[in-house]
DNA sequence: ATTTGCTCAGCTC
DNA sequence: GAGCTGAGCAAAT
């Protein structure tokens, strides 16, 4: 599977294709679930890809259903954008799942997930 | 809270 | 090829 060769770095997915580091970006952002979000910068960390690949790739190959795009945020906390109906559409959908967002157009620290440190966590307890 | 510099695939010309 | 554009980020101010 796609996430145990990223673990063994045994895949480079700078050089890697736009459609298998795709594949990679919505894998990620479907671990987050319902009522949590990540950042752009969390699952780049995770491929060692720059933010701005991932935001492309969740733009462009947009599985609407299937893949929550909308749980991807701003590494701030800051929503950020959304090709379908725009940021408040975001907004919008998050707040259906619980998040609250502040008047600012920020969602809390706590419903943020780092998803790199998920992955150095069952690593470290040895 | 706001500005600045960095980034890089894809699109245009 | 060169230049511009983002669903971004971190550091400095």
């Amino acid at each position: 599977m796609m996430i145990i060769e990223v673990k063994d770095k045994s895949v480079d997915f700078r050089r890697a294709n736009m459609m298998e580091i795709c594949e990679a970006v919505y894998a990620l952002a479907s671990l987050v679930p319902i009522g949590r979000v990540t950042s752009y910068s969390s699952i780049g960390k995770v491929l060692g890809i720059h933010p701005r690949l991932v935001a492309l790739c969740l733009k462009r190959n947009n599985n609407p259903v299937v893949i929550p795009c909308h749980r991807v945020v701003y590494a701030s906390g800051r929503v950020g954008g959304y090709s379908r109906g725009g940021a408040s559409t975001k907004i919008k959908l998050l707040e259906l799942e619980g998040v609250h967002i502040d008047r600012k157009g920020r969602v809390p620290r706590e419903v943020m997930i780092q998803l790199e440190s998920l992955l150095y966590s069952d690593a470290r307890r040895s």
